[in-house]
DNA sequence: ATAAACTTTCAATAATTTTTGAAAGTTTAA
DNA sequence: TTAAACTTTCAAAAATTATTGAAAGTTTAT
């Protein structure tokens, strides 16, 4: 396969690996632009790369900021701004997590907590069944959250060797 | 807080932590009204608690049946199909967990060995970097594929005793 | 064979999400 | 201060996704 239709490609499978995964399709592709790419890149060279409109790039590349997947740069004597990406896979991989929890878990959590204080009648097999039921996800959903925070503070090869063991 | 009211807030959380998720609100929705509910129900019953269309519903059912997370039950003497979701949280996670990777990282694992065979010159920095970011993500959905497959074959006890053992 | 009871389909519509692009805003250099 | 270079905003438009509901289809009992 030729590199550039590699390149291609390979923006547009995690394009749409994002937009599985509730992640905006242009944001994913814009990441997958800045991850291969071994310079960082204007805002005019992401919008023409990509076929994209001014706007559009801007908040895009606002938004991927804020999810600390990419970085402004200045180059000296230039007035134009320009976006690399952290190419590490590990901390890719951390910082999705991070922010996921923060604005997703962290929200259910709550919400989970609320809930478990209901009042109701212990014969009634409604009020029965939907304590077993929040008791349980709440239950799994403070593993999950205690898993993910022990992973933030990991260090990749520490991760990968203690989990792989467990993991055969 | 209420019975009446907690039940809303359930069905509410779990349908935008679905929708976060790549999955449709009313899905998640009706997944949640199962998991909260004693009995099987009909479409009927489905219908009318979520205001939503037979169409939907119909649909919606169906889906939630192909991700295996709810089951028909017909009681003797009646026509009507009743459905029921399994309440077992371990379950669920799993059921997800099993068709995400066959829905979404095969494919992607698919792609990325593709990309891999991409021809260019050692010297060109585009074909470097892009090379080395497909090989590092092409390993670590490797390992993910590996972690997911062997819990999938996990017992909930097992899974949880050698996890938090590792995530201390 | 018929009809009642129930389920499925799908074209049309509605709701939501994403994108555009021009105008407004900001910064820098002279 | 002015103007050029550049960034940000946001209302309107486009694209996508979800929902409706009536008609078609299916199954069962008689």
């Amino acid at each position: 396969m030729e590199l550039a239709a590699a390149k291609l490609k390979f923006i547009e499978a995690w394009g749409k690996l994002g937009s599985e995964w509730g992640i905006n399709r242009t944001m994913a592709q814009v990441h997958a632009l800045l991850l291969i790419s071994p310079e960082a890149l204007t805002t005019e060279e992401i919008m023409e790369q990509l076929s994209i409109s001014r706007g559009n790039a801007n908040m895009t590349l606002r938004d991927l900021i804020g999810w600390g997947l990419i970085e402004k740069q200045h180059k000296a004597g230039e007035r134009k701004e320009y976006f690399f990406a952290d190419k590490d896979v590990w901390n890719i991989a951390r910082q999705v997590a991070k922010e996921r929890k923060k604005r997703e878990l962290e929200p259910v959590l709550k919400v989970l907590n609320e809930l478990s204080t209901v009042v109701g009648d212990e014969k009634d097999p409604d009020y029965k069944t939907f304590k077993k039921s929040v008791s349980d996800i709440n239950k799994l959903a403070i593993n999950v959250d205690k898993t993910l925070e022990t992973m933030l503070k990991a260090e990749e090869n520490w991760f990968w060797g203690s989990i792989l063991k467990v993991f055969k």
